[in-house]
DNA sequence: AAAAAAG
């Protein structure tokens, strides 16, 4: 049996810092002014005054020593050579449409479930890392923080649907990091000098390189003056360097698949020891196209069984197949879901429109004038991330884009590894502030002041538009998304019109038209219908001897916030991690600040 | 009929 609960979150305001601080992803740029950003249907491109980048680029670069003369405690300064806002930003940030956000719909199902906690410290993650949380600005933890955090603590296996921008990276990081800091095995007796195997305690693998790049960014800063050792193995870059990381010693190692059965291969690299495994964007890690190197590298290597490793699966989407493919990864796992569909989602507009593929680049063009004429120009506060079907389209579309006098760059997985990295971070800081990408940015990274998601190409399943989407609409901000449904979309109509009838979206009537037409029941190629199913619910459930299950976990009422305000209601609850709810949800939760890239 | 991930 399982249990099913709404919980009240209340925020609260946090302390204004004293001084710059970073500034977590899913905290920067607050909405300002959305009043004008609804009424032109275009992204919001007033330049928010809380965002100070010749701040921001005063601290970078410096030497730690530099920093320390003028801040006796440089090590928080260098902990984030990151983004320094100043801190008018706070109250911004904390009257963000808090109350429409409260109530936050958590599902967890499994045998004897670890209860939620409220705060970190009730939880001994050890000293190191518990300083890092504090670093980080870390107040209060998310609602999936709350739940997977103590379930992984508890050493328990965990499929987890996190919204996006609802702390999955640290969901998974902290419990990882404070296991290899309780792990009496200091890193020198895992790997000796010279030509030794690397011999990690955990793994966590993600789907794309800017990806592992970024948790490892992430988890370094979390790891910041432990002992744990991180490194990070992905393609397209010098196998050298990355080796010779790997001879000092790794306790965590972040990767993308191939480089990493390459090393191992190598026997750079022995799975042999590993004790905890954590795959990001799991359902897309075992799609179709991935599943077999990760069964590969998960059962076919010197992996430990499950049961002797600890595995937990992180996704804001999990359709029923691929929980079937993950349950074998797993033992006595506990599933959660955390986010609802269908409630209030106004922080991202979506809108749909009818455009054949031949006008599709008149439209772009006519659009992106509109937007340019609507607002200031495209700049670093105002991002359009442009999403098409193909490598050469998006290549095409950014000449094209260019010509017509809009300085687009485009990102793609036929570009050199170098090519990537350049052209996300001239998106990031604004020097390019059009991106035409595939699918290669389409889950989580996190780029912050993407004003305006345009879906010029539909992607093929409903789970990538609503990892897409989520690109924008972060951090508190209002978001845009729009998409050029063609007449090759019809198979998307019922599932479009169905996420957007649960994030509380005005859904065009030839689209629920075309939706009652084309029942998304064809099945064709490498084309996967699914109709809308994120996988919101564990499968188990279907499962028919309930009997293994049968642990009913109540939420214990702490200071009476806990309290699940209805338990297992009519059956007709959609419960769903998605983006859109994610990204609605985000700036509510009031975790005071925090949080760093990777936040989803 | 595709994107991603090794070189």
């Amino acid at each position: 049996m399982t249990w099913t609960g709404m919980f009240s979150e209340s925020t609260r305001k946090t302390t204004r810092p004293t001084r710059p601080r970073y500034l977590p992803p899913h905290m920067r740029s607050p909405q300002i002014g959305n009043a004008s950003f609804l009424e032109t249907g275009a992204p919001e491109l007033t330049r928010p005054r809380f965002y100070s980048p010749q701040l921001a680029q005063s601290t970078r670069g410096r030497g730690p020593w530099l920093t320390a003369r003028r801040n006796p405690n440089w090590e928080d300064e260098k902990f984030d050579e990151l983004e320094v806002v100043d801190d008018t930003l706070e109250e911004a940030n904390v009257t963000n449409n808090l109350e429409a956000y409260d109530d936050i719909p958590v599902q967890a199902s499994g045998d004897n479930i670890p209860p939620p906690v409220k705060t970190f410290s009730e939880i001994d993650l050890g000293d190191g890392l518990k300083q890092n949380i504090r670093r980080c600005n870390y107040i209060k933890p998310t609602p999936i923080q709350r739940h997977a955090i103590p379930i992984a603590v508890a050493g328990r296996d965990l499929m987890a649907c996190a919204q996006t921008g609802s702390g999955k990276t640290a969901a998974f990081c902290f419990p990882i990091i404070s296991g290899v800091l309780k792990d009496s095995l200091s890193v020198t007796r895992r790997v000796g000098g010279g030509s030794e195997v690397a011999c990690p305690l955990a793994l966590i693998l993600a789907p794309t390189r800017e990806l592992s790049c970024q948790i490892y960014e992430e988890a370094k800063k979390f790891a910041y003056m432990t002992r744990v050792q991180i490194a990070v193995a992905y393609g397209g870059t010098s196998i050298y360097h990355q080796l010779r990381r790997l001879e000092r010693g790794v306790d965590i190692l972040v990767a993308t698949p191939g480089r990493l059965v390459d090393m191992i291969e190598r026997a750079k690299v022995s799975l042999g020891m590993i004790k905890y495994l954590a795959l990001d964007e799991a359902d897309r890690m075992l799609d179709m196209g991935f599943e077999p190197q990760i069964r590969r590298i998960v059962e076919q290597m010197d992996m430990p069984p499950p049961g002797t490793r600890q595995t937990m699966l992180f996704s804001a989407t999990f359709p029923d197949e691929i929980q079937r493919f993950a349950s074998d990864f797993l033992l006595d796992y506990v599933f959660l879901a955390v986010g609802r569909v269908g409630s209030s989602t106004d922080l991202i507009v979506q809108r749909v429109e009818l455009v054949q593929e031949m006008d599709k680049r008149n439209h772009l063009l006519n659009l992106l004038r509109t937007q340019r004429s609507n607002g200031t120009p495209h700049s670093k506060h105002a991002l359009t991330l442009v999403f098409v079907e193909t490598k050469r389209g998006a290549d095409k579309l950014e000449r094209w884009l260019s010509r017509n006098g809009f300085s687009a760059i485009a990102m793609h997985g036929d570009k050199v590894q170098m090519e990537r990295e350049q052209a996300l971070r001239s998106f990031k800081s604004g020097a390019t502030p059009i991106l035409v990408a595939t699918d290669v940015a389409s889950r989580g990274l996190d780029i912050p002041h993407v004003a305006h998601v345009i879906n010029f190409d539909m992607p093929k399943n409903i789970d990538d538009y609503v990892h897409r989407i989520g690109r924008t609409g972060r951090a508190g901000k209002f978001g845009l998304a729009t998409a050029f449904f063609s007449d090759k979309n019809l198979h998307l109509a019922k599932s479009l019109a169905e996420v957007m009838k649960e994030s509380s979206q005005e859904v065009p009537t030839w689209l629920i038209q075309n939706a009652e037409n084309y029942s998304a029941s064809g099945r064709s190629g490498w084309v996967r219908h699914r109709g809308v199913d994120y996988g919101g619910y564990d499968l188990r459930k279907d499962i028919a001897s309930s009997s293994t299950y049968n642990d009913t976990y109540a939420v214990p009422a702490i200071d009476g916030q806990y309290a699940p305000t209805f338990l297992g209601s009519g059956g007709d609850d959609h419960w769903v991690a998605s983006d859109m709810n994610l990204n609605a949800a985000a700036p509510p939760y009031g975790y005071g600040s925090v949080v760093a890239s990777g936040w989803d």
